[in-house]
DNA sequence: TGTACATCAGTGAACGCGCGTTCACTGATGTAC
DNA sequence: TGTACATCAGTGAACGCGCGTTCACTGATGTAC
């Protein structure tokens, strides 16, 4: 085993703590308010020395929302029992999520806010993304093994564009999965993200803020959506 | 009547033109990168004159956000006509918010997306703001009167947070309508505005975009949801 | 209808700021013999 | 175990940039008599 050097050490250490104080600011000043210079300063470093950590402002923006994909990621996984009743699962991993994205405000809208503009995405940002959504689908495919299913939507409201898609999708991440179970738990994904954004972004400012009445309200829809079976209070 | 004066003819068209510009530079770098001096350097002006129209850059956003919910109202609205059945008139109001949406992307992104960090949104967005929402109302009001029902939610679903909330907007925009209805129809406005978010932002990359397919479906689904008596291709 | 004054639009220079990135450098840490 | 050299972290100065906003000004448009 190659002993790691206090160079090496101290490099990881330093890289952590550098993107520490950038999330730092994010929390405070959004994506484009984010500036090496201010990283620096806060460190007590001079701003060339990052150069030595991320080669440009854009690939310290990258490691932030790799890591932050990756910390959702974990707090959907970690809350999700799959040994329990699939409606509470769903339940869990949703309040999960909501609740991540409370306490990460500004990484959240990395993630799913307005794109940054002029920032393009690489490519390593696709496996993290979509952990989250393959719990959602681990949820409704436990229940569907188990038996419950869906309501099947009506004939035509899966168009030929789309059937194509979900068989695509199945065969990657959901094999044997009927196509209406996939539509709809796409769906239930795009539903619960946007609910917290919505949440998040301010537009339930004026009606149903504070939220988690609301919420609570909207995950059991989602819930009977993808076919959940009525959970212990229903 | 007061003759309009060539100074005031001038200022109106001046100020309409800067908005024009705004938002043509809003599309290409988005909020953040809304400059204006840039402004102020396409319209062949010296940066300062702006300040004759304008008093700061953050009036200027505030007007272009106001214009934006305006004119996403109007497309709604237009596109609805309260004398066809509501699943058609649920269709039709969707399709103008997502056509709306993908030709004004930046426009759409300073609504709906992450808030600009450091802008607070004056008071005066919220009148433009509720227009869609109340649209949507519309509809499925129109659907309640005609005596479809959505299935009640689960007693317990509705916490008592969120009874009082929804009595509050029922008191003031839906009198008459029950709570239950109300909740749905919150609902499908976050779903619709969640899906709209998910496909402008990019979040449907390599599943199921692209999303018209989707869309038409989730759509659908939506309006299940609130109870619309299935449509004419049903 | 004509003149004197007030109002307003647009100019150009300037202030002060912060940013990302480059580069030649010093000095400390690691490696090979 | 000790020395000679290579590697790397961090410094400090600089480049070039664009930004929002202020201010004293000129000259055109409007108004009151």
């Amino acid at each position: 085993m190659p002993a790691r050097t206090a160079r090496e050490r101290a490099r990881a250490e330093l890289t952590r703590e550098i993107k520490d104080e950038a999330r730092r600011q994010l929390a405070l000043t959004g994506a484009d308010g984010l500036s090496l210079r201010a990283v620096a300063r806060e460190l007590g470093m001079v701003s060339s020395a990052l150069y030595r950590y991320f080669p440009s402002r854009d690939e310290l923006l990258t490691a932030l929302i790799l890591d932050a994909y990756s910390a959702l990621a974990d707090a959907a996984e970690a809350a999700d029992d799959p040994a329990a009743p699939p409606r509470a699962r769903m339940r869990a991993v949703c309040a999960a999520i909501r609740g991540w994205a409370r306490a990460h405000q500004h990484e959240y809208a990395l993630l799913y806010g307005s794109p940054v503009p002029g920032y393009q995405a690489p490519r390593d940002t696709v496996a993290p993304a979509i952990r989250v959504p393959l719990v959602l689908l681990a949820v409704v495919r436990a229940a569907w093994t188990d038996g419950a299913a869906p309501e099947p939507p009506r004939a035509d409201a899966i168009s030929p564009q789309l059937a194509d898609q979900l068989q695509a999708v199945a065969e990657q991440y959901a094999p044997g999965l009927p196509e209406p179970v996939l539509a709809r738990a796409l769906l239930a994904w795009a539903q619960v993200f946007g609910l917290v954004s919505f949440e998040l972004f301010g537009q339930f400012a004026g009606s149903v803020e504070p939220a988690d009445g609301f919420m609570a309200f909207a995950v059991e829809q989602v819930c009977d959506l993808v076919g959940l079976p009525p959970g212990p209070e229903g």
